[in-house]
RNA sequence: GGGGAUGUGGCGGAACUGGCAGACGCGCUAGAUUUAGGAUCUAGUUUCGAAAGAAGUGCAGGUUCGAUUCCUGUCAUCCCCA
């Protein structure tokens, strides 16, 4: 009867540990802190992934581990419940998001805990929950409070903002007008993606190519106010603070990536009446550089300042605001039509999409400062008013895109870097103006500049133009603000109230909802259909939530809601003190248990949702909020699981069969026959049909036809995804989490195999078999079970595993440990009798990734309690070594054959046991040995000639 | 186009700091047991070779007594960015 039943022990043990609350976490450590955190999931309506138990059981593991070794461990779970898919579903049902979104909660929490993970669900919440989202709302508030001190890097109140005089003489109104231009939080038009045909605003992810998503509907984009926060503030700090952080150096460089630094230098180009060049350099020269450019320059920003003298036009973005300006009368049609052709096109197509540069000439001059030349300035849309100064200075024969531009409309190009010989351009093209390279090298054609190298170049204008005061060095990032607004219902909203007069037209000024006064809940809606214009769907909130009227004022509240990143930028700090009614978290609490000491996520995560956390985190910290400058210490990415691997055949309308590598793709991504064109079926074969030649799959019936092997994403379409809820009906949480720990390297992507989850099924039935008496009528140990002591290798066997567990948990590589329980499983089923002292700490070793199963052989092994805080076991390395080990013996680096030396040997014993024994004589023959090799321990070498 | 990661048996993967390539698992082969097996157990399983032996970590080089590991070049696949 007791055969290893998981569908049994396993709810069995769940309901124990929820009955003794075997996990809650005190509120404050009581030992050495552990705070591990998994990044919560989206509660999508489809359920758990495979995908998501792998960092969860990762976690766990550690976690687990961790309270073994006597820690105080934080290991708490929540969901990021904001979405878009709930609100779909509500505009689909006419049911209000919250209903389908708890639905979808309860059901990842039935699933969660169906895994055995180790969760102190007291902490649980939901980025939804209204008692979470007043916090949300507050640390927004916060931002909206705070203005970014560049000199001291920092974020700082809004009232300690220095107002300058002129501005106080305009009155209260003009003050607060210049506070909200320095705020964190701040409004801005920005374009939304606007679908007439949907009635509603979509989310980028929701456009391709140009259409809606859904319907394949026209999209326009069309500027709407918006919130933005001012994350590129922050940008040197999230940069700067990396260092300090252990995380893979992979994933700093996508942050670093992202944030974009780059140096280079800010120039001013004079675009006065001509004759005023002179005096205006004089005043310059004197001035210096000053902070806002005024109106007779155009400012460029450029990482090639020793380029300059290679600039021979300017180009302006369309949006730049002095367009009007400089465009003459005889231009002006053609600028115009230009900016409206440009303002329908994203940046993703302007800057990528077009191969083709478009651009129109203002009719205006610039002068280049280093030799006074006129050059034309342009409006191009390659050019992006939201990076740098929104200008440049073109530099065609070192710059690609200024070089596609100026052959586009024939403008000249002039060599100021010779790239020298070993480029992969060729030199004399460059320095003919025929051919662009990018690379840095020697200056030419720029006067007194002339064969200075790039670096030292830079370094030198930078100082002479700001001690001409015609420019000066500069930083600047690809990272732009963050558009921190959405024009949907389900999410936060915002906790600002926008002043009406007594027209009920907006003032312009804004004031915030009462930190007392929070939450701003969401209103009642009486349907969630779209009202079919740009504005928010709040708009159509009842008038008593909408217009609130205080102290005799009229106001409107914003009715733009959070995005679905809001939530998830501080749900680790709230984990800390759920329950907390006074404050977001309670001082002492942050300051016991962050910063996080281990975070697992996926990838996709790994710029945006950190960069956000990470920059929301810096802010609560400047604000005295929070007492660490990063909130992640250790990261890790898990890598994707990936459906079980398909070999995939090509074949015609006739059955014909075309050979993988010949197959054409058409933009869809569809397999073409490669001389007709037709369209081929993609066709799954059969592996037992298949052969492998050399590096590919072939059909076995005719070896010239290759096929594709390689595993696919899970996806629906596709019909490959794994259902967590099986692998658990059929072979048990344990052996799910075994499995995942076992397809190898954590952040590695790696394929399903139906066979591998059998084959960790089978290791667990065998160490059940090892203790338990399976052919019993009741529960009972294995016969074979003694008390009587290990021996010296029953010892090393234990010791070795007790060790390779213990260091490869530390290390993650969680799949090796899980080989090492294998072996010792191996070993001591062929054992008889078994001693008792082995197999106790063997099910402590097994306990954290398969819990279930170890706390059922610990009970029955007759311990009375949880072992989940059973001391860890420990190990003797004395106990590990044996007499004597074998080493291989080498002639000219080939192994030739292995020897057995007393453990401890030195070179010269190993040498002379190996020049004794006549394998070794007969390996090494008639040549003479030049050299010996004689690692202790580890192998000898024999040099001969 | 730029950046990153990866490449080892039929498959997933292991190999500490340059020191026995292929641990462990799957699959496969043979045998035992079983009414039966998609259960269990035993043995074998990189390739070529009857064997002795030789070759072998994407490919081509290099450094070294010795390279899966370090260096240079190159190819392929995947991911991210433009």
């Amino acid at each position: 009867m007791p055969r290893y039943n998981p569908a049994e022990i396993e709810p069995k043990w769940q309901a124990y540990w929820d009955e003794h609350q075997t996990f809650a976490t005190p509120r404050l450590p009581a030992a050495e802190k552990l705070y591990v955190l998994d990044m919560f999931p989206y509660p999508s309506g489809d359920g758990l992934h495979v995908g998501h138990p792998e960092g969860y059981t990762a976690t766990d593991i550690v976690c687990r581990y961790g309270r073994m070794r006597g820690k105080s461990v934080m290991h708490p779970m929540g969901f990021d419940a904001f979405g878009l898919p709930a609100e779909e579903h509500a505009i689909r049902t006419n049911t209000h998001p919250r209903q389908q979104t708890e639905k979808n909660i309860a059901n990842f929490r039935r699933q969660l805990k169906m895994l055995g993970f180790s969760y102190d669900w007291q902490r649980q919440l939901a980025t939804t929950d209204v008692a979470y989202f007043r916090w949300t709302q507050w640390i927004f508030l916060q931002i909206y409070d705070t203005w970014f001190d560049t000199e001291s890097q920092q974020g700082r109140p809004i009232a300690e903002l220095p107002i300058p005089n002129d501005v106080r003489q305009k009155g209260e109104s003009a003050v607060r007008r210049y506070q909200d231009e320095h705020r964190l939080a701040y409004q801005a038009e920005a374009p939304v993606n606007w679908c007439p045909a949907l009635g509603t605003v979509l989310a980028n992810e929701e456009v391709v190519d140009g259409k809606s998503e859904r319907g394949g509907h026209p999209v326009e984009r069309r500027p709407l106010r918006q919130w933005m926060l001012r994350i590129t503030a922050y940008a040197d700090r999230l940069d700067k603070d990396l260092e300090q952080l252990d995380w893979s150096p992979s994933i700093k460089l996508l942050q670093r990536n992202w944030i974009g630094r780059s140096t280079g230098a800010e120039v001013d180009f004079f675009i006065g009446p001509p004759e005023k060049l002179g005096s205006w350099k004089a005043a310059r020269a004197k001035s210096k550089f000053p902070r806002v450019a005024e109106l007779d320059v155009l400012r460029v920003y450029t990482t090639r300042p020793d380029t300059l003298f290679g600039a021979t036009y300017m180009v302006i973005a369309p949006e730049h605001p002095y367009v009007d300006r400089l465009t003459t009368p005889e231009q002006k049609a053609a600028v115009e039509k230009y900016r409206t052709q440009a303002s329908a096109k994203s940046d993703l197509e302007r800057t990528e999409l077009a191969k083709e540069k478009t651009g129109v000439f203002t009719g205006a001059y610039a002068v280049n400062p280093v030799n006074d030349q006129a050059i034309p300035i342009w409006v191009a849309d390659y050019v992006l008013i939201s990076y740098g100064t929104g200008a440049i200075m073109a530099v065609p024969a070192h710059d690609t895109r200024d070089f596609e531009f100026a052959k586009q409309f024939d403008l000249p190009v002039i060599a100021v870097v010779d790239p020298g010989e070993n480029t992969e351009v060729d030199r004399q093209l460059v320095l003919a103006g025929q051919a662009c390279s990018t690379d840095d090298g020697r200056a030419v054609n720029s006067g007194a500049y002339d064969g200075l190298k790039t670096e030292e170049f830079k370094q030198r204008i930078a100082a002479d133009l700001e001690e001409s005061g015609l420019g000066r060095s500069a930083v600047n990032y690809k990272l732009r603000d963050w558009l921190f607004s959405r024009q949907r219902f389900w999410g936060e909203p915002f906790p600002i109230l926008h002043e009406l007069d007594d027209n009920g037209r907006p003032t312009g000024l804004i004031r915030a909802v009462k930190a007392s006064e929070l939450p701003v809940d969401l209103p009642h809606l009486d349907d969630f259909k779209p009202h079919g214009r740009p504005e928010p769907p709040l708009d159509k909130a009842p008038r008593e939530w909408l217009y609130p009227v205080i102290d005799g004022k009229q106001y409107k509240r914003e009715t733009n809601t959070m995005p679905q990143w809001a939530g998830s930028c501080w749900y680790y700090l709230r984990f800390l003190d759920p329950a907390n009614e006074q404050a977001l978290i309670d001082p002492a609490v942050e300051k016991a248990w962050m910063p996080i000491d281990l975070y697992v996520g996926g990838a996709e995560h790994a710029v945006l949702h950190l960069l956000y956390a990470r920059f929301w985190h810096k802010v609560l910290y400047d604000r005295g909020v929070v007492s660490t400058p990063e909130p992640f210490q250790k990261l890790i990415n898990q890598g994707m699981i990936l459906g079980e691997v398909e070999i995939t055949g090509y074949q015609s309308e006739d059955g014909q069969w075309t050979s993988a590598q010949n197959v054409k793709w058409d933009e869809n991504k569809q397999p073409l026959h490669p001389q007709t064109s037709a369209p081929l079926r993609s066709v799954l074969v059969d592996p037992a049909d298949t052969e492998k030649l050399q590096n590919n799959f072939v059909l076995r019936s005719d070896p010239s036809v290759r096929l594709d092997s390689r595993a696919h994403k899970m996806s629906k379409s596709r019909g490959n995804v794994i259902n967590p809820d099986m692998i658990i009906e059929d072979y048990g949480a344990d052996s799910l989490r075994l499995y995942e720990m076992f397809m190898g390297p954590l952040e590695q992507a790696k394929p399903w195999s139906m066979d591998g989850v059998n084959g960790v099924h089978g290791f667990l039935n065998r160490v059940w078999r090892m203790i338990v008496d399976d052919r019993a009528e009741s529960p009972t140990l294995n016969p074979a079970i003694s008390d009587s002591p290990p021996d010296d290798e029953q010892n090393r066997v234990l010791h070795r595993t007790i060790k390779a567990v213990t260091e490869d948990i530390e290390a993650l590589s969680f799949n090796t440990a899980i080989s090492r329980m294998m072996e010792f499983t191996n070993f001591f089923t062929n054992v008889e009798p078994r001693p008792r002292a082995v197999l106790e700490p063997f099910v402590l070793l097994l306990a954290p990734f398969a819990p279930h199963l170890a706390e059922e052989l610990w009970a029955m092994l007759g311990h009375g309690e949880s072992l989940t805080y059973a001391p860890w076991p420990t190990f003797d390395d004395a106990k590990i070594v044996e007499d004597e080990v074998e080493v291989p013996v080498q002639v000219n680096g080939k192994l030739k054959c292995k020897l057995k030396v007393p453990t401890g040997s030195d070179a010269a014993t190993m040498q002379s046991i190996a020049e004794a024994d006549a394998e070794v004589q007969k390996a090494i023959g008639e040549k003479t040995v030049v050299k010996v090799i004689a690692v202790p321990g580890r192998l000898l070498n024999f040099v001969v000639r």
